[in-house]
DNA sequence: GACTCTCCATACGCCACCGTACGGGAGGTA
DNA sequence: TACCTCCCGTACGGTGGCGTATGGAGAGTC
């Protein structure tokens, strides 16, 4: 029987109390984070991260199951991340304020390229699928919901939460396979503005 | 020395003058094709194609110098049948039924899933990358004349092409990845004039 | 009927990765 | 000091895919 460790992903007890240093589950967790953000899902591979993090294979089947689980925990600390995303922008009061704040992290964001779209491309896989699912779900509703607020009908309100997240898809996806086409310096600004404009919730 | 057959995709001699059935190159550039739109790039894969076929390796390597050839003919392939796609568009005259034209063509055309998504993604091959940012860039300019020819300034025009590309991207991957969550039945053609409106050139 | 050319089948070595078995070191505990 | 637990290193077998070498079947040519 293995896997004896805690399940969830803190360091509950710390066995590291003293000088060597010791893997986490929760550090191979974000190292597949960070490879699948690099790379894809494919770049969680348990061999070349074992060797990114200077470790062997042997750590990783003592806190993981299998890939898979480590996929999964990947996923939940990601999806961490998007809460701690949606909360900031949901603290921006002002309508246009927030518009420009999620048009600016859907271009400049974080890592540069957005987990959402591996994830539409890995659909199919096992543990990604219901994953998808359920956080794109949370998301539209979220943004359904924002644009309720602003006094637009509940259908209406989901079909601009639904194309917003769709430009949003497009454009984490262009930063990732061909930046270089898009705007640079000043043009960038300017294109900014314009599909915010675009995307307007009311006009 | 292999790969003594013509470089080009047609047949020009045909041994293949009596009875028996034998593979082309075209052919197998043609499932190769398949198989990236039902499952990416990591679907051309030699062995899993042979079997699909209904033959082995021994053929591919007759026709093909590697795996990165049969990648290339299958691009080529599919840049003729977007530039079809292209043309069709172009023999449309009145602004508005080619907006709808290529709205319904976003969500509703061949294949489900577009090959441009596969392309963004695997962009870091050696292969993939140079055809993408060519056919891109061709595409790009093509939208950008459409609007100028609406009447939009150069800038503008630019501009409004790069975000409908995103868009189309957008719609493509979601129906590949998450197709559920799309309107069906009487929603989907609402959702479809929604954004048709939405990205309209002028308004 | 030998000869040639086209196309394919089979067998092989190689590599990358997965998952398992098992041993062992480091540090705490008796 | 003996022991025990946590964590990791290493060796192994298995799988799937790439590319090569080589033989050979079929049909045309003389």
């Amino acid at each position: 029987m293995r896997n004896g460790v805690p399940s969830d992903n803190v360091r509950t007890d710390g066995p590291a109390r003293s000088g060597r240093r010791t893997l986490s589950r929760d550090d191979w967790a974000r190292a597949a984070l960070e490879a699948m953000r690099e790379s894809g899902l494919g770049a969680i591979a348990v061999e070349p991260l074992a060797e990114r993090l200077g470790t062997t294979k042997g750590s990783f089947y003592w806190h993981f199951k299998d890939r898979d689980a480590l996929i999964h925990a990947a996923l939940e600390l990601w999806c961490t991340e998007t809460d701690a995303m949606m909360e900031a922008a949901a603290r921006i009061t002002d309508p246009v304020e927030r518009g420009r704040w999620l048009t600016e992290f859907a271009f400049t964001g974080p890592q540069g390229a957005d987990v959402t779209t591996t994830l539409l491309v890995n659909s199919q896989h096992p543990v990604v699928g219901p994953f998808l699912d359920r956080v794109t779900r949370q998301r539209l509703e979220w943004g359904a919901g924002i644009n309720e607020e602003l006094g637009l009908a509940p259908e209406e309100a989901r079909q601009h939460a639904l194309a917003a997240w769709m430009m949003a898809i497009g454009i984490a996806l262009v930063r990732r396979g061909a930046p270089q086409l898009l705007p640079q310096g000043d043009e960038a600004d300017a294109f900014k503005r314009f599909v915010m404009e675009l995307m307007r919730p009311l006009r």
